[in-house]
DNA sequence: TGCCAGGCCGGGT
DNA sequence: ACCCGGCATGGC
């Protein structure tokens, strides 16, 4: 017995391929990714990443200490420079004084408790404390963006007013509670949405979820 | 040119 | 419990 997003899954499967995500080298860099991809196109984002790389600067502790003002500056083509800076630095020093900046401590945690800690961060919310724990932890946290909303709602498998709960609910109980699974399908939504479900698009030509539409179409609050 | 992108927070009702 | 403005760069 088959659900929707299961089909919807292997359809995206097919035609795009593995993803392969995280687009990173190290667990650490997912979440430093993790961060600067808030509201932000990605393409920005390895802009401020190869800064860092360059400056030798992926590290936690080295992250940690550094001046706000150096960080932001290295982090500008992302976007929101200042705030992104800060709420690194809040990130980082978790990891390195909660977790002796081990990522392999952080990462033995019990994982819903160190989603509990992620979220206390300030400048980290449910969407990147669940890419950190799927995508750097490998534990399995579905995560859940504006592209899994609005794929979901256009379909009708879901209302537009669902919540981030909401949305991660449907999804858990509809897939396979399985690591690779969750991993896949966020990035198969990401791409299909970035494809054929931006804002923009009236809809769905050559989107191979085309013909899973509602026949009688939905109406979509912006 | 204006709108948009892999959110989140803080203040106001 | 909502609702909204602010945060900022680069691409189309």
């Amino acid at each position: 017995m088959s659900s929707t997003l299961s089909e919807a899954y292997n359809r995206l499967l097919q035609r795009y391929g593995r993803q392969g995500w995280w687009p990173a080298d190290s667990p650490l860099e997912v979440m430093v990714g993790a961060v600067l991809v808030q509201n932000t196109a990605w393409r920005n984002v390895e802009r401020a990443i190869e800064n860092l790389r360059e400056a030798g600067l992926l590290d936690a502790r080295r992250l940690a200490k550094l001046h706000a003002a150096e960080l932001a500056e290295l982090i500008r083509p992302a976007g929101y420079y200042r705030l992104k800076a800060a709420r690194l630095q809040n990130l980082m020093r978790l990891l390195v004084e909660r977790y002796d900046a081990s990522l392999e401590r952080m990462f033995d945690a019990d994982p819903h408790l160190l989603r509990d800690e992620l979220l206390a961060v300030k400048g980290i919310g449910r969407e990147t404390a669940d890419a950190i724990l799927l995508y750097a932890a490998n534990q399995p946290f579905f995560v859940v963006d504006a592209y899994t909303h609005r794929v979901l709602a256009r379909h009708g498998w879901i209302d537009f007013e669902a919540d981030y709960d909401a949305l991660q609910s449907h999804c858990t109980s509809e897939l396979p509670n399985d690591v690779a699974v969750y991993n896949e399908m966020h990035a198969l939504l990401v791409e299909v949405g970035k494809t054929h479900c931006t804002k923009k698009q009236p809809l769905c030509e050559g989107c191979p979820l085309e013909d899973m539409l509602p026949s009688s179409g939905v109406q979509e609050p912006w």
